[in-house]
DNA sequence: TGGTGCAATACAGTTACCTCA
DNA sequence: CATGAGGTAACTGTATTGCAC
């Protein structure tokens, strides 16, 4: 699986620690839908009666999240609103709706008490803190425009939120996200896009990461060439002026990669068919192994020891 | 028990909009 | 003020999985 080979990649992005978590209990392990039965718990300064879905809610803990603290009229309302066991709401009825179709654009605009509610309905809403731009929860020009997308800017607290909860988890069960969008004011079928921009943004800054490791990797590999090539060069032009001793049996001088030593290896090599220097070093000092995904190259073993 | 349809979700790629230099 | 680059919310298409029948 993709993510799987991602994880292999990972070298020590915090963003990608909750991947080794997440994406046991999401879509690594399980597959593309997220089970029910999280291993993670999640709960967002809310007690849920729903915390026996969460596997006995190893991390089941209250986020000490800023709004949540100042205001507890956020706790209070979510919990007093949110349950899932309740008869949908009318809100609630148009996230089926947004579900049931997802990539429906009409999900995404049809929902003017939701999207008008940001700012109608401050009482019952969290009491984020005024959006730096003010792009935020313009919502309600999309139905001026009838239908145009129109691009709302989160807010720097709405951000916050849910890199806090992306950092549990990168992926949302159905209830994550509802009660999410609930805490945020926004619509299901957003929390939803920003979990999966947000990963993709991840595997991209994991890429770029990737990228410049190989490049270290080959830069490294090609010096070692270069080395390695002037020493044949070396060897080549000793070999072409045989000196005086040349009449002695020949010796073969090999230099270890590892200690970087010339050691002497004088016998059979003055027979019929005498080896390049080159030639034995390739089989006294076997071509490393390149693992370019590797985030470390294997430690080197060396050549005294793994000959013997 | 295997096949099929459906819903839900993930991801890659793209588009559209906004901000800022 | 115009503009291009960069960031990101939102969309589209496709693949995968689990479940019901």
């Amino acid at each position: 699986m993709p993510a799987e080979m991602e994880l292999a990649l990972s070298l020590g992005d915090p963003s990608t620690k909750m991947s080794g978590v997440g994406g046991t209990a999401g879509s690594a392990a399980g597959g593309m839908r997220p089970s029910i039965g999280l291993k993670i718990g999640f709960c967002v300064g809310i007690q849920s009666g729903e915390e026996e879905e969460d596997d006995g809610g190893g991390r089941e803990r209250s986020r000490g999240f800023p709004w949540a603290a100042q205001n507890k009229n956020l706790e209070i309302s979510t919990a007093a609103v949110f349950d899932v066991n309740e008869a949908p709401s009318q809100e609630e009825a148009e996230e089926g709706a947004t579900t049931s179709s997802p990539n429906s654009a009409a999900s995404c605009f049809n929902n003017t008490e939701f999207t008008d509610g940001g700012r109608g309905s401050a009482a019952a809403a969290p009491a984020f803190t005024e959006p730096d731009r003010s792009l935020t929860w313009r919502a309600s020009d999309e139905e001026e425009n009838g239908g145009a997308r129109k691009k709302l800017r989160l807010s720097k607290d709405q951000s916050a939120f849910l890199e806090e909860s992306f950092k549990e988890h990168n992926t949302l069960n159905p209830k994550q996200k509802l009660l999410l969008a609930k805490q945020l004011n926004l619509r299901p079928r957003q929390v939803e896009v920003w979990f999966q921009n947000r990963r993709a943004r991840t595997k991209l800054k994991q890429t770029e990461v990737d990228c410049e490791y190989l490049k270290r990797c080959c830069e490294t590999l090609r010096e070692e060439n270069r080395r390695l090539q002037k020493e044949l060069a070396e060897l080549r032009a000793l070999k072409a002026s045989p000196p005086f001793f040349m009449q002695l049996p020949a010796t073969t001088l090999s230099m270890c990669p590892a200690c970087e030593r010339v050691s002497s290896n004088s016998g059979s090599a003055g027979t019929s068919h005498p080896q390049p220097a080159m030639e034995k070093n390739r089989t006294l000092f076997p071509k490393p192994r390149i693992f370019p995904f590797a985030r470390s190259p294997p430690a080197a073993v060396h050549h005294h020891s793994a000959a013997s």
